[in-house]
DNA sequence: GTATAAATGTTTAGGCTTGAAATAAATAAC
DNA sequence: GTTATTTATTTCAAGCCTAAACATTTATAC
């Protein structure tokens, strides 16, 4: 039975939910423009983008249990969402050798020049969206909120 | 035309985008974590607890349009959520004197002792998973964080 | 080898979420 | 006062998301 940090005791729990409130209202915010944006210009939308950005940074491909880790969602979420990039024909599946199970799923050329293009935009939304904050501070909030995550994290990549 | 700040003419963009990404993993993790606890202690979900939130600190109660500017969503996300609500006699609705087309939502004496039995454990768990940060790094965190929302604050309230 | 357990993916039911269209009521323009 | 616009809310279709149940294959125990 480890002792619980119960609000009556610890004082810093008023911190913590504001810090929380702060991390979701940040979130929303900046979602809802990405969201809004990515439908706008390029008729996408975020899970899709997320998709395709882990995707593209594997260019060998990924399998759907790697991608539903990498992306902390479901593994039938997954499916549904590769599903839908495959009619675009933004990527493909393929099976793996060693392994009947599984799937490989790999963009194809079409959804690797699609995806440089959104990435493209992204970035700079975001860095426009962020332009409150300057490099340093940004790095240091980044390092700050790094601290978070002490538990559970199921796919350390970076 | 503002002159817009592209990846390559500003050297904070990365910076930016690796703050980006760590909000939205901090925010994935807690937000998991916290909908799961939801589910399992109470039975309820997230966008549940958000709108019995917002109304417990409105205790005369909210227009449905004031509820989804103060949590950030859709008019038709706020009615099914509220309906369900109303399906547990969690909230109930009740016509606006002055103007025919509004409906005010309030708690029911149900819904407020519901609420704070699962506002303290909230509490708890988000202190729990914040456990990495002391009150002091927490504030300054928010702090930090505060100042990426220079622009489209519709509902400043805190 | 055979039984058991674990891992990979899909399917399904139910809830969340949006944007757009529709309805109704209040407000503004004139 | 009538018309046009705006505001408040709901409905709808489509997509997102989860947990649970399922089927298949692989790994482990013995």
């Amino acid at each position: 039975m480890k002792p619980q940090s119960t609000p009556a005791q610890d004082p810093a729990s008023k911190e913590r939910l504001r810090l929380w409130l702060r991390v979701l209202k940040t979130n929303r915010l900046i979602e809802a423009e990405l969201r809004e944006r990515l439908r706008l210009e390029f008729g996408t939308t975020l899970p899709r983008f997320d998709v395709m950005s882990a995707l593209y940074r594997n260019p060998k491909g990924m399998k759907m249990s790697e991608l539903s880790r990498m992306l902390m969602v479901s593994n039938g979420n997954v499916t549904g969402i590769v599903d839908r990039l495959r009619e675009d024909s933004h990527l493909l599946r393929e099976a793996v050798p060693g392994d009947r199970r599984a799937v490989r799923v790999r963009l194809t050329a079409k959804g690797i020049i699609e995806f440089e293009k959104q990435a493209s935009a992204h970035e700079g939304w975001v860095s426009e969206l962020l332009s409150g904050l300057d490099a340093e501070t940004c790095h240091m909030t980044t390092e700050l909120l790094a601290q978070v995550l002490t538990l559970k994290e199921p796919y350390n990549e970076n």
